[in-house]
DNA sequence: GGGAATACATTTGTATACTAATGAAAAGTG
DNA sequence: CACTTTTCATTAGTATACAAATGTATTCCC
């Protein structure tokens, strides 16, 4: 009978450590997936990009009109203490622009510089070959499954 | 003639701004899954546990004897940088100890405490609830199709 | 055995990322 | 119109994450 207290077996409820295997864990291999992304985003990306100052920038640079710094953070997923960091940064490279916003005087409107714009554009081949070594392990049809999978978890 | 410039459907190089969808890239993707799970994480864990001193303490408890803080860090993915401060942050809750090693003198030694077992032993079920609720968009087959695109992936 | 290469740990610097608190301006509501 | 709520932006604090430089100890190998 005392055997059963040790046995990961009778433990139907699944919260054994034994029976856990961290890299099997959903959290563990996003994290993973994403450190080696970024890996190969930082070996390949021109002028030392980061992947979410790409990200920042190219939503400046594919949108309409100017932006608030907020709804550009919201548009690329970053809250208001992260978007300011980011886009401090890239105003500080000449990427970007910010001025007051004369209407409603809470906002600043950041706006793409002509260099912002020439970098994104320079970026995008670029883009294409960090994607294709990202998903260089998997099949064309796992490319679309896994794509399709994480928009779901989101 | 002039039209052919702005009509993206003629850049077969695939690198036209008009052409690149931000959120079906791989990095984008996989940045927000992650923050989403980290979010759902960060609401059910016990006693503030982060997601890497999740995986640093588990790897001290469920692993034999006691390891290098170097070791560790390779075990869990995490840099002698980024681990030094997961071990220190650790320890400053009592949850690991760590002493010089006796043979080789470079080393430090990191255990996990009886506090550091019983919060991973405690934090079981609760890692069954942050797998189920970060999965729950997924059906049963796309969960295991994921993981295992993932860990192609890392 | 001794020099070169490697491994361990630390420190500094930069870049996300989120929480919480603050202050100012705008929007909504009775 | 006055009051409440919301939104915008900033700041401080905490926690990853990685690069690069440093110093010490060990291992490799001739």
């Amino acid at each position: 009978m005392d055997d059963m207290k040790h046995d990961p077996s009778n433990d139907s409820s699944g919260d054994a450590i034994e029976a856990y295997v961290l890299d099997e864990q959903i959290g563990y291999a996003l994290r993973k997936a994403n450190q080696r992304h970024m890996t190969i985003f930082g070996e390949k990306m021109l002028d030392g990009l980061t992947p979410t100052q790409f990200s920042a920038l190219f939503r400046l640079v594919e949108s309409p009109g100017p932006q608030s710094q907020n709804a550009l953070g919201r548009s690329v997923a970053m809250d208001a203490a992260t978007i300011k960091g980011v886009v401090n940064r890239l105003e500080a490279r000449g990427l970007v622009m910010s001025r007051k916003d004369e209407v409603d005087r809470r906002r600043y409107v950041i706006e793409a510089t002509a260099k912002g714009r020439e970098l994104i554009k320079a970026a995008m081949p670029v883009m294409a070959e960090i994607t294709e070594a990202t998903m260089a392990p998997l099949t064309i049809a796992e490319r679309r499954t896994i794509l399709r999978l994480l928009a779901k978890l989101s």
